[in-house]
DNA sequence: TCGGTCAAAAATGTATACAAAAAATATAAG
DNA sequence: CTTATATTTTTTGTATACATTTTTGACCGA
């Protein structure tokens, strides 16, 4: 993670004529991908002139958009010594868990409530192809279909302020996620899941896929946790 | 609700010597109470530079405190046609209720699980103050102690996140809740729900404290609505 | 070598300045 | 009188400037 990486381009020079984004939106989401993927370590310090000059911006709407991110959680203000990369303690996941699964479980509800034969296709077309990549064991692949399934899900309880709020909290441990690996045992349990899951859907059965989500959260978050006892 | 009300004094004078908090807080909780108490009507369009000059500072940190507040949902940001109070629809209303449906059930177990003697005392002691205010009929104080009443359960559930999150969502539609008049008969419902809240805490019974949270909502939920679909 | 003090440097917090866009007002035409 | 257009005024978005505070590190003494 060398300091001197590629400056990102400036924003302002990337966005198009008909245009409908504005300069905060574009900062908090480009900052949030930063966080989220890991390219900023959480507990680093950020100093605002490092990010100004990435994007090419001044102070003023940098810190916009930094105040914005902390108020998502994904940053922590200090007052008058700057800003930093909101660190995930075990005792945030411990909080956030059962947050997850309450929300999981009225997402199952509503995801079999509104669910349309056409979206069920797409999941289950989505389902075996993260199949195919967990039986080549590639783990990359395997998770980013993996969130599109969930993003499927969200999208059909057709609650956009659930998906936000889901997706916020989400947005807080992803990057653990990401670092975390998981042991073949939680890898076979987890696909074992997404097959209940799909049951659970198929049959509209709502109480039953909340069950399966909330176990499925369990055990991504029993992951998460070890990782953040492990490495820190 | 005049435009020419008392001007805030100043908010830097204000703050005192030991000073741990920051312009930044003060702004955002305090325009967040103008919000939620309703000094600022829903949908209003809120030029910077009056808020400037009632809190008597420049626009920067003011700006600042907006795009926070926009990112809690309180504020909606109409990019180069300024701020405005975020007007609650009842699609809102609909999106939000099981939202707070599951986040209460889940701090009806939670309370249940850590909730004292001592704390369940307190909130004993804070029901009978709230029915004596309804035997009299006494509205405002009412609103006060059956506030409290929440915050107290909320506090046993151990769980600042949840906390949070469910006081953003109360937040947003607290004002609703004030204005909207409660008629006699609800009004004797939302007791004897109370009632019920206290004999399940009680008997520690987290899923019948889930239970009454869910229909006591339901309730707020729906005198709320009709609200909307009276007033706008 | 280890603290400790003080000065220099850098970073944050706030105010102001300036450019560009939107709103308000005035003006003209029908 | 209404509608359309031009012009002024406001307001927003961004950059810069300045005041404090924090951090850094040089220097000194034990």
């Amino acid at each position: 993670m060398s300091e001197t990486a590629v400056p990102s381009e400036p924003i302002r020079g990337r966005r198009g004529v008909s245009d409908t984004s504005t300069l905060h939106e574009d900062l908090v989401s480009e900052i949030r991908t930063l966080v989220i993927e890991g390219d900023l370590e959480p507990g680093a310090k950020i100093p605002e002139r490092v990010l100004c000059e990435r994007f090419g911006v001044s102070r003023t709407p940098l810190r916009e958009a930094l105040k914005t991110l902390a108020s998502e959680g994904l940053l922590e203000l200090l007052p008058r010594r700057g800003v930093r990369v909101a660190r995930l303690t075990e005792e945030d996941v411990d909080q956030m868990f059962p947050i997850m699964g309450a929300l999981e479980a009225l997402l199952g509800e509503l995801a079999c409530a509104h669910l349309t034969e056409e979206q069920f296709a797409e999941i289950q077309a989505l389902h075996y192809q993260m199949v195919l990549h967990f039986t080549r064991r590639e783990l990359a692949p395997y998770f980013r279909v993996n969130q599109q399934i969930h993003e499927k899900i969200l999208e059909a309880a057709a609650n956009p302020l659930l998906l936000q709020m889901y997706g916020n909290l989400a947005g807080r441990i992803r990057r653990a996620r990401y670092v975390a690996n998981m042991s073949g045992d939680r890898w076979s349990q987890a696909i074992k899941e997404h097959e209940e899951m799909l049951a659970a859907l198929s049959r509209r059965d709502g109480p039953a896929l909340a069950d399966v989500l909330r176990r499925h959260l369990r055990n991504k978050c029993e992951t998460v946790k070890s990782y953040l006892r492990s490495g820190t």
